[in-house]
DNA sequence: CTCCGTTCGGCAAACGTTTGCAACAGATTA
DNA sequence: TAATCTGTTGCAAACGTTTGCCGAACGGAG
C-alpha cells in the first residue's frame, strides 16, 4: 500500500540500501545519485517508516510528558514550549494527563516506556522510591521536584517566596498567612519553608493554612479562616486559590488590597485579567519545558545528570498594598521600585 | 537488553508464537500454558515492543491530536479529555501545536501520517483543498469545522448564537454588537450568521466589529468602538476577548451590566473567575474530544463519516442585565428563568 | 602495467513481533 | 474401526528499515 524504501529503489535503479543511506547517511552517497534518489522519493511521496526504523535502531524519536491535569492552567505553557522545542530537534511528543493518581502515573509510565526515547514527569505525584524504580526502565527528567541523583529542573520557588515576603514585610504586613498547597507536592514544601524563614526574619507572625486542593474553590472557602487569623497579608501556593481567595474576600466586602494583600505564585494568563490583578511570584515554565527536553536529550550522550534551576520573579500587581505598619505615606509602586533595589 | 518475547519463550519452554498469542489472541491458548506463560512474563518484565507491532500489523496504536495553540484555554479540557479516552481504549496521543500556522500545520499532519493510526485536527487553519489533500494521507476527524465529506464533531455554535440573542433581545436590548473573531474560523462565521439572524428577528440592530485576533487585548482595544456604536449589549466571539472587553469597560468606568451587557463564547474556567461574572455560551469540549477519538477509532471499521453536532449552552451569569427597552420590573434572573421555558 | 587507496554501492542479517499453515493429539461421529 | 473434527502448538515468512562487510570501479603513483 503506502510506498516504501523498496519502491523508491526500484524506481531510481538503486540497492535499498543507498535510498536508507541517502536519508540517514546522506555523506556516504554520491551526489548525483543522492539527488536521483531524492527526486524520485519526492515524486513517490516515500515517507521512512518510523516504526521499522525504530525497531532497528532502538531509537523511537519520540518523548513522553507526564502532567498530573492538562487542564490546570499551569501546564499548558510548558507542554506547549516542550513540544515545539522537541519537534524541532525531530521529536514527537506524547503527552498524558494523570488526574492527580499516582497510581495512574505509575502504569503511564511503564506503558510509555518501551515506545519513547525518554520521558518528562512534571510536577510528579509518586513516591521517590516508585520514580527511582521507573528510571531503571526508561531515561527520566524530573521536573518541579529534586530528587537525589536524577536530572530535573526546578524553579526557584524558595527565592520567589522570599521576594514576596519581603515584598508585603516592607509594605508594613506583620502577620502573614500561607495558604497550602497539596500534601505530597515538593515545591509545597520549599515554598512553606522558605515563606516562614522569610516572615521571621522579617519579625513578622507567620501562619499556616491547609493542606489544600490547589484550585480555586479551595482559595476561596478558605477566605473565613484567613479572615480569623487576623492576618492582614496571605502568600498562596499558587494563582487559582488566590484567585478564589480574591473573589470570595471581595464578596464578603473585604477590600483587597486596603484591608488585606494578596500574593499568587505561577503567575498563570487569568492572573492579569481579573480584578484586582494579582501580585504573584512568576515561574518560567516555558523555560522549564525547554530545558527539561533539552536535558533528556542530552542524556544519551553522557550520563551526566545535571539539575538546573530557573529564576522565578515577583510580579508586582494591584492585589498587595501597604499593610498596617507601612512607612509613612508608602504606595505599592514606591515600595515595589525599591524592592528592585 | 531488554527483555524480548524470545526470553519469555524460551524460560516458559514454549515457542515464541504461543507467547505472542498469549497476549494478542488469548482464546487460541490452552489456559494452563497462558497462565504459565504470563508468570513468566511478568517474572521477567516483559512489554510488548509496539514499534514491532505496528511493523507487522500496520496498526500503531497511537493518534495525532493538532491544535492550533495548546496555551488557548480553549483547549486543554479537549486535550485531557481526549487523552484519557484514547487511553482508556490502549491508545496514545501525540499533540502538538501549530502556533495558528497553516504551513506548519500541514507539515506536522504529514510528518505525524506515518506514525499514528489517525489525527484529530482541531479547528485547522489550513484550506478545505489541503486538508481533502491530507485526507488521502492519514484518518483524519476534523473538529470544530464542516468539511464535506470528513468525519467532524462541531460544537452548534449556532444555536448558542441564537439563545444568547434572544436572551438579549428579552431583556430589552435593541441594538447588539458583534466582536467577530479571526477570519478563517468557521465558527466565526456561523456565530456571526445566527446571531445576525435572530437579531434581525427580533427587531434589533446588528453591527459587526472585526476581525480580531481571539486574545482578551483584542476585546480591551475594542471597547472604544464598541461604545462609539451606541450599542447596549455585545456577543464576543470567544471568553478571551469578552473578558478583555469587560475589564477594559470597567477601566472606563462604564457598568457591567448596568450600562451594557456582555456575552461571551466557551465558557473557559477564567470566565467563573472574572468579576462580574461572564455570562457566555458553553461548549461541550470534553465530549468533543471524546467523541472525536470514537470517530477516529471507528473509522477503519466501516468507512461512514458521520458529523456529530454537539449541544451548546447558555449559562447566565452577572454580566448581562436588562436594556433599555427592559419588560417592567425585569431582573435578569427573571428573564433566565423564562428563557428555559 | 601493476598496485594501492578511495569512493561508492550491493548483499544480507538483524530488529521483535504477528499470523497463515501445518502437525498432532484426543474426542466425536458414522 | 475409520473418518472427521477441535483445540493447541510449532514453524517460518513477513513487516520496512539500518548497517557491517565486501567487492567493483576508478584514479594516481611507482
Amino acid at each position: 500500500m503506502a510506498v516504501t524504501i523498496r519502491d523508491v529503489a526500484k524506481a531510481s535503479g538503486v540497492h535499498i540500501s543507498t535510498v536508507s543511506r541517502t536519508f540517514s547517511a546522506p555523506h556516504l552517497v554520491n551526489p548525483d545519485t543522492r539527488t536521483r534518489v531524492l527526486a524520485t522519493a519526492e515524486e513517490l511521496g516515500y515517507r521512512p517508516n518510523r516504526a521499522a526504523r525504530a525497531l532497528i535502531t532502538g531509537r523511537t524519536h519520540n518523548i513522553g510528558l507526564i502532567v498530573a491535569d492538562i487542564a490546570n492552567p499551569f501546564f499548558p505553557p510548558m507542554i506547549k514550549a516542550a513540544e515545539t522545542h522537541a519537534r524541532r530537534r525531530d521529536y514527537h511528543v506524547f503527552v498524558a494527563d494523570t488526574d492527580e493518581d499516582p497510581v495512574v502515573e505509575y502504569d503511564l509510565v511503564r506503558a510509555l516506556a518501551k515506545q519513547v526515547d525518554g520521558i518528562l514527569l512534571c510536577s510528579p505525584r509518586m513516591s521517590d522510591d516508585q520514580i527511582e524504580h521507573l528510571r531503571r526502565e526508561v531515561p527520566l527528567v524530573v521536573v518541579n521536584r529534586l530528587i537525589n541523583g536524577l536530572p530535573a529542573v526546578v524553579m526557584d520557588v524558595g527565592t520567589g517566596a522570599r521576594s514576596a515576603v519581603r515584598h508585603l514585610v516592607d509594605l508594613g504586613h506583620r502577620h502573614l498567612v500561607y495558604l497550602s498547597g497539596p500534601r505530597g507536592s515538593w515545591t509545597n514544601r520549599e515554598i512553606r519553608k522558605a515563606a516562614g524563614a522569610a516572615a521571621r526574619a522579617g519579625g513578622a507572625e507567620f501562619t499556616v493554612l491547609g493542606p489544600h486542593v490547589p484550585v480555586s474553590q479551595a482559595g476561596a472557602d478558605a477566605a473565613g479562616a484567613v479572615l480569623a487569623t487576623g492576618a492582614t497579608a496571605v502568600l498562596a501556593y499558587n494563582d487559582l486559590m488566590a484567585i478564589g481567595l480574591l473573589q470570595s474576600l471581595q464578596d464578603r466586602g473585604v477590600a483587597v488590597p486596603r484591608q488585606i494583600s494578596v500574593v499568587g505564585f505561577d503567575d498563570i494568563a487569568t492572573s492579569a485579567l481579573v480584578r484586582p490583578t494579582l501580585t504573584t511570584v512568576a515561574n518560567p515554565t516555558a523555560a522549564a519545558g525547554r530545558a527539561a527536553v533539552d536535558m533528556l536529550l542530552q542524556q544519551g550522550d553522557d550520563g551526566a545528570t545535571g539539575q538546573v534551576t530557573l529564576r522565578t520573579d515577583l510580579v508586582i500587581r494591584n492585589s498587595t498594598g501597604p499593610g498596617p505598619y507601612a512607612p509613612a505615606g508608602a504606595t505599592t509602586a514606591e515600595v515595589a521600585a525599591y524592592a528592585k533595589e
